[in-house]
Parts: structure tokens; C-alpha cells; sequence
DNA sequence: TCTGGGGTCCTAGGACCC
DNA sequence: TCTGGGGTCCTAGGACCC
């Protein structure tokens, strides 16, 4: 059995956490840039507002039904949900952390004399989980991952239900497909949606008939077949722990619209620079090095102009890195060769790709071995430095920005709430 | 004026090699 | 009209997820 254990309404659970003000009224949260609706309390949902509407369309209706908007503050939900998690460590042999608000746990070998009864097991996560965070949380029980999803959604959708569904019986399972939605199954997206409801199937229920080689066929190869598998209850898919339950990247990116649009060389490549930076923060923090680096940048991806909107290189290095100084001398020869003088830039971004091992690299013939450890120890203490003192407080020369001042490329956030449980300067104030 | 960001897996097709 | 057969590596693109 597997059980998947989803944060309701995660990042405006979060907010309502420090502010008892925010219970019972309609909350929403923006994604970065202030750009979408990502996160939307139940009062919210019940006014209509849906997930990725654009704030600025919304924003006169948000007004007027008095809608408390906040901007996306990652430090607050990040440790938010390390609370969580970390609970979750605690009850099952083996858990994989698959977002930051949905955590899958393996209840294979799990003590049946402790826990009988994985109905009440379920009901006793979803309590203590309130009682420890006050996040209220939804728990699927089932035979695969992907049916723990569908229960997982039957549990939030039917109150009769009080947060736990779990499929125990074949009657269940049979009942639970009925009653979803062939577009609410955990791999159907909009695309694959469509396909099927013009093929006349509409609920779970009927795609569980569908044979093997149908799925193949409509639904992306092997990729539909395991999904159609795993609906039948033959499990396809097992948990895939790192050690601290996160998963290790194959890639790595960081990418930001900017506040606001930019001509100018040296301000991109500021941006591109500090983006360098973070990137190679969380190689170093996988333990990690890139043997390719992309960059890209992009103009309005709403325009009407006819061509590509965004423009992208790869840089293949000679041996793989994860030092900043290396990285950042790479992305500006990127940039230098995508740059368009005149052109209105909106976004830009670097991706990490080919990661191996940090320490693994091929000697390179030429290199003089001292300089290779010298660095090392640089990034180390570049990484503890900025650990201690917060994020930027050591930088290189190209990314630096005053302190106290705003970086140009800056995303909007208009509407954050304070770092109340990692930053000593955004502590709870109780006045 | 304003429309996020970070990932995954799979397939197909081309280049290249023996 | 005929014009091998595998294998690998790489890239681009499509679909999905939260």
C-alpha cells in the first residue's frame, strides 16, 4: 500500500499560519513576478477565481469580493513544509518527498499490530500534522501511487470523507474510478483530456477497460501503459528516496522574469550572472557538476511578432564544474553570442545540464592541481559565508548590487509577508 | 502596463561509427 | 530498381507534473 499525504491549499495555509485574521476569508497567493493565481483559499475557489488566472485581470474582481492577495514567499513555505516532512519521516519506513506540499509514503512492511487499521493511520497524520503546523492535510491510501493520487483527490473533494480515503477493496477502487473524472487522472493533462472524450471515455472507470496496446497507441507510448496498469492496481511505479527524501537532480535551473524589461547589456548580463550564481549554489548543494551550461533570454512571450520569442545556447565545458567564477565567465561568452543590440528583454535564465558527481571530474592535462583545490575550498566558504549572513552577502563583481538597493532586474513582489520562521530581521512580532 | 518557475520522461530523427 | 544492419550519442519537441 501506498498512502499520499497532499497540503491543502498549501502556500495559503502557510500565510494563515501567523495571521489568525486570514481564517474564513478568501486568501489567494501569486506566483513569482506577482505574474498568476498559484495558490487560492476555499473561499477563493467558491468566488470563482481559478488556478493560473493572471493577476492583472483579476485584480478589479479580487478588490471587489476583498480578497487578501499575497505576493510568493518561498523562505516561509520551504520550511513550512521541512515541519511536514519531517513528520512524515517519523511514521513510515520510507517516504518520497514529491513536492513541496504532496509527500507519497511506502506502508509496505509497515508494523500491523501498530497499525491495523490504515484508515485510522491516516487520520491520525492528517491530526498530528494539524496539531504540529496547523496545515491541514489530505490522505489517499492505495494499492499503487497513482490510485493513492486518485484517493488522495476523492478524500479532498467529498467532506463525508474527513480527509482520508482509502482503497482497500475492489469495490472501492471500482467506485473511486467511477467517480473520477477521466481528466482528473494523475497523468492526463489537457492534451490527453481531449483525445479521450473524443473517443467517448469520460471517467476512469471506462479507460481502466482500454486495452494495453490502446494505450500505447493514445496515450505516449509506455508512459500510458504503466498509467493504465497502475489504475488496475499492478503496481509500475515504487518510491524513489534520495537520502533526505528530496530527489537529486538530473538538471538544474534558474530563471526569473524581470520586474521590468531590459535593454541594456550590462543589466542582463548582471541578472544572467546572479542567476550563474544561485544555479551553481544548488549544484554545490547536490554535491554536483555541470558538464553543460545553457543560457536563454527571452522577449514577450505574448507579442504577436512573428519568430521565436526566446533565444537559447549550450556550452559544453571542457571539464565539469560547479565553481562560480568558472560558470559565470561561461554564461557571459552565452550571452554575448545571443545578444541582439535593440532588443526588449523580459526573462532570462541558466540551466544546469549532464550533472555528475563533484570530485569526479577527468583531471584536466593542463590544470595546475593546487588551483583546483584552492577553489574548492573558495565555494565552500563562498557557500558558508552567504549561508551565514544570508543569500548575496558575498558576491562576484558582475552580480553585485549595492546593499540596501534593488537589483534592476528584480522580480515584482508587492504583497510578501515576512520570512516570520528563518530570517532573525522577520521574526513574529507580537504587538 | 500587467500573463511564474522548475522539473520529469519519452520518442523521433540525424550524425556517426563499425 | 537497387541502395546492410546494428549501436550510440545528441538534440528537439511533446506530453505531463506541482
Amino acid at each position: 500500500m501506498f498512502a499520499l499525504v497532499d497540503c491543502n491549499n498549501f502556500y495559503v495555509s502557510c500565510e494563515r499560519v501567523f495571521r489568525a485574521s486570514l481564517a474564513n476569508v478568501p486568501v489567494v497567493v501569486l506566483s513569482n513576478n506577482d505574474g498568476c493565481l498559484i495558490s487560492r483559499s476555499a473561499e477563493a475557489k467558491a468566488l470563482g477565481f481559478q488556478m493560473g488566472d493572471p493577476y492583472f485581470q483579476v485584480k478589479p474582481d479580487l478588490e471587489y469580493n476583498k480578497v487578501r492577495v499575497f505576493s510568493s514567499n518561498y523562505a516561509l513555505y520551504g520550511d513550512m513544509s521541512r515541519r511536514v516532512m519531517h513528520y512524515l519521516a517519523s511514521v513510515a519506513p520510507t517516504i518520497e518527498i514529491y513536492s513541496i506540499d504532496e509527500c507519497f509514503l511506502d506502508l509496505h512492511g509497515m508494523n500491523r499490530y501498530l497499525h491495523p487499521n490504515l484508515a485510522a493511520f491516516g487520520a491520525e497524520v492528517r491530526e498530528q500534522i494539524r496539531k504540529r503546523t496547523k496545515i491541514p492535510t489530505c490522505v489517499g491510501i492505495a494499492p499503487t501511487k497513482t490510485l493513492a493520487k486518485l484517493a488522495n483527490r476523492i478524500a479532498k473533494k467529498y467532506p463525508a470523507m474527513k480527509g482520508v480515503c482509502y482503497l482497500d477493496t475492489e469495490e472501492k477502487r471500482r467506485k473511486a474510478l467511477e467517480l473520477t473524472a477521466v481528466g482528473d487522472v494523475w497523468g492526463i493533462g489537457y492534451q490527453y483530456a481531449l483525445k479521450l472524450q473524443a473517443q467517448g471515455i469520460r471517467t476512469a472507470a471506462q479507460l481502466t477497460q482500454q486495452s494495453e496496446s490502446w494505450a500505447r497507441k493514445f496515450l505516449g507510448g509506455v508512459v500510458g501503459v504503466r498509467l493504465l496498469r497502475e489504475l488496475q492496481g499492478k503496481v509500475c511505479h515504487q518510491l524513489q528516496p534520495s537520502e533526505d527524501g528530496t530527489l537529486s537532480r538530473q538538471s538544474i535551473t534558474y530563471s526569473r522574469t524581470f520586474g521590468t524589461p531590459l535593454t541594456a547589456f550590462s543589466d542582463v548580463l548582471g541578472a544572467v550572472s546572479a542567476f550563474t550564481a544561485r544555479a551553481a549554489e544548488k549544484l554545490r548543494r547536490q554535491g554536483s557538476a555541470a558538464n553543460t551550461m545553457s543560457v536563454f533570454l527571452s522577449k514577450d512571450r505574448f507579442s504577436l511578432e512573428p519568430g521565436p520569442h526566446s533565444s537559447s545556447t549550450v556550452i559544453t565545458l571542457p571539464v565539469a564544474s560547479s565553481d562560480t567564477s568558472d560558470l559565470i565567465r561561461l554564461a557571459r561568452t552565452a550571452l554575448k553570442r545571443l545578444w541582439q543590440p535593440g532588443c526588449v528583454y523580459k526573462k532570462a535564465g541558466v540551466i544546469f545540464d549532464g550533472l555528475e558527481t563533484d570530485g569526479q571530474q577527468q583531471l584536466d592535462l593542463f590544470a595546475k592541481v593546487n588551483v583546483g583545490e584552492a577553489r574548492d575550498k573558495l565555494m565552500k566558504d563562498l557557500d558558508k559565508l552567504n549561508e551565514r549572513f544570508g543569500s548575496g552577502a558575498v558576491t562576484f563583481a558582475s552580480a553585485f548590487v549595492k546593499k540596501g538597493e534593488r537589483p534592476v532586474w528584480d522580480s515584482k513582489a508587492d504583497f510578501k509577508s515576512s520570512a516570520y520562521t528563518t530570517d532573525w530581521d522577520e521574526l513574529w512580532c507580537i504587538t
